[in-house]
DNA sequence: ATAATTTAATTTGACGTCTAAAATAATGTT
DNA sequence: AACATTATTTTAGACGTCAAATTAAATTAT
């Protein structure tokens, strides 16, 4: 149950669609704010005005467009987001990597960089120092002082914890409960928070729409880990501890291939690179696979084998595609979503996958719940991962920062 | 993102808040429901005074209690719900049988009634014929016209489609999506809703603390079948067509047993006491199953044979236990839940169940995800879908009907 | 008995937000 | 130059909450 409501609810309630209208839509005239939010003239002029005096909106200064004779009568003047209204810093931990992007408010991306780090033999103080000598140094290079920068968001591959702030169990790490936040939010007080990098892919795959959709979505990511980001009524899904939607490491066989995490019959095992080359290359599947990640022109060796007949390989990725296929019948039978997006470079062989992950689809699940389900894939971007995370850092902004603190009356003061 | 927010809002919010403060706490104080919601005296007193007006709440006359001698000042007058202000019928379809229960507006049941039909050889236009005669006995009996009535809530067993309104497919018929909304609203002109029963004992486990609980929970029936109701952020969760949570139907090990829907592999073929008793019997798990119900007292004497010593029963039951295991492990991968409530018949066997089961997830799923979700037992009790379906209704009710309309101001008339 | 105290509930007056309707602004058309 | 059209702002009013003052109904103290 929700709380009580009043008219600070409203009234943050309103600034934030406003502020999401202008994220999803992009600039315009605040008749179509009006529009599109449902709220009336007269409220969004205030509103505009409030957020532009609070400097999270600003008017542009545009000359009127004549391309169109038929338009007659007053013109638009367009509002915005102020992208000098915050700077936020998405950062994102992977296996030998910390990757940092600086946006401005408006989502643009100022700056970015990638730092080599051996995570993997790294102790917890060890990469917490890392993480702060990186982040210095990208503030230096940038002319920032901490307090310019009002949040950091954080995606990491494997278990992230995001009520303790850590990373639970990561292939980056070797160690487990890594702190991420604490060691940022001390050393420069900004605020930190941290999630999944696949969940952070469907928020990137869902920053589009997210104004609109408010049904149930899977995301899953294909490539050197199998991920997958749920989308519930609208929302990305975090669970409890923020570790939703660990779709790499769900069973898929009792006792079956060893996975990367220490157990046996994850998905991951089957369907991720590793999993796909162990199995094209016949070799045992109880054996501990590698802790590196699979040379990407490996794997486009590997499927252009299988396209040319090389039995072995075709066969590796049916298994992929059947692990998969019943990943998602388990995920339908039990969460009745309207939509799957598949994503990430696996995607790339999707020829030699889909067939044996329909098919397991269709043996999987019941008919009425199978049916429902559209299957989408997703355009290959290597970066969804950063850009989820600043649509999802600046969402929060906008839900927290710009939207908080009544305005003030001055009547006392005016006496 | 939800839609704009306006004083209409604030209103509709705060009056559903307080009838769920009274429905989960029972009669009290407009100074308790004051604490408990978190509004001011002044707005309660507005509140409870248009409810009463609406005839959705009264006052309690009873004389004030003088137990507590410390007790000082004005004594508090409580209200209630007003059982008066509506009544709804709870329905329960399933095999061979439908029940139906009579409920007034705080939730006490005036009546009930169980009778049998033969759905399952039934088509869908003799079963819509035997539904409308079926209450409009009810009806009849209670002496209540169809106006009397202002929902009728609908539990099945099996996938239901809240969307169309049907039984998409159950084993309570042969036949596949049985239309059950559409008779009873074209017949009686009555508001009805369908929904799947282990969403329904969901609604009822979580009846009690649906005030307080906001995390996401599973709740797990076991019994003649195996069904799940998943409560994802305090709501439970009943996806895009309302058939969410088929956890009996939920792929255990690909071309396994076969099962009651006609496919194989399903966790129901290994954990539903036909499932368990086929096992021990040693009977083969590639035919199809009865699809008559397996008698109760059959299966108490398979547990008591397992305590006593006969290693196949056993072994059916860690079978089973297993299975489900897995099946949560899958499910806790998936949504990172904080709770698991494990309900139903089932539950009675749960010594010869549980290592199985613990086994299993501790097998199935990563430690980080594994420690944070606490495993309970609820109650056995056999009206739990009866119980969960009057409570969705009621809840539904709270939150349209009485919560809609903006008060009429008069100025107008006046003059 | 009567006054003081305590707790519950209501009334009053102010505030914040939204909205419809009227007014104003800025342009095109006749 | 007057009129039409579209965008935005201003104005006046409605609705809902809340703090503070008031009233209500009991118990305790004197």
């Amino acid at each position: 149950m929700r709380g009580k409501a009043d008219s600070d609810l409203v009234r943050r309630q309103n600034r934030h669609i406003v502020l999401e209208a202008l994220r999803s839509h992009g600039p315009m005239a605040r008749v179509d704010l009006g529009r599109l939010t449902g709220l009336s003239p007269a409220s969004i002029t205030t509103i505009a005005n409030q957020l532009i005096g609070d400097k999270a909106m600003l008017e542009l200064d545009e000359t009127p467009d004549r391309s169109d004779p038929s338009r007659r009568g007053r013109p638009t003047t367009r509002v915005d987001l102020n992208p000098d209204a915050a700077h936020v810093i998405a950062m994102k931990i992977s296996i030998g990597g910390i990757e940092l992007a600086l946006v401005d408010f408006s989502g643009k991306i100022i700056a970015r960089k990638k730092t080599a780090v051996a995570t993997y033999e790294m102790g917890a103080d060890e990469f917490g120092h890392q993480t702060q000598t990186i982040i210095q140094t990208f503030l230096d290079e940038n002319n920032l002082k901490p307090c310019d920068v009002v949040h950091i968001g954080v995606a990491a591959q494997g278990v992230t914890d995001s009520v303790l702030g850590t990373v639970a169990w990561s292939p980056a790490f070797k160690q487990r409960n890594i702190p991420v936040i604490e060691p940022i939010e001390t050393e420069f007080g900004i605020k930190c928070s941290i999630a999944n990098d696949a969940n952070m892919i469907a928020e990137g795959v869902m920053a589009g729409d997210r104004y609109s959709y408010t049904g149930t979505a899977a995301v899953v990511f294909m490539g050197y880990g199998v991920g997958m980001g749920l989308v519930i009524e609208g929302k990305v899904y975090h669970g409890a501890t923020g570790a939703a939607a660990e779709f790499g490491h769900m069973n898929h066989i009792p006792n079956g291939a060893f996975c990367r995490c220490g157990r046996s019959g994850c998905l991951e095992a089957y369907a991720s690179d590793y999993g796909i080359l162990r199995s094209a290359e016949n070799r045992s599947d109880q054996l501990p696979p590698p802790s590196s990640a699979v040379d990407p022109t490996v794997m486009l060796a590997l499927e252009n084998a299988a396209r040319g007949g090389d039995l072995n390989a075709a066969a590796a990725y049916a298994k992929a595609g059947s692990a998969i296929g019943f990943g998602l019948a388990r995920m339908i039978a039990l969460l009745n979503p309207d939509r799957i997006v598949l994503a990430g470079p696996g995607t790339r062989a999707l020829d030699l996958i889909e067939p044996a992950l329909r098919a397991a689809i269709e043996e999987g699940v019941v008919e009425a719940l199978r049916t429902q389900v559209k299957i989408e894939t997703a355009p290959i971007n290597t970066d969804m991962i950063i850009t989820g995370t600043i649509a999802a850092t600046l969402r929060h902004l906008d839900s927290t920062i710009f939207s908080s603190g009544p305005m003030k009356l001055q009547t006392e003061s005016l006496t």
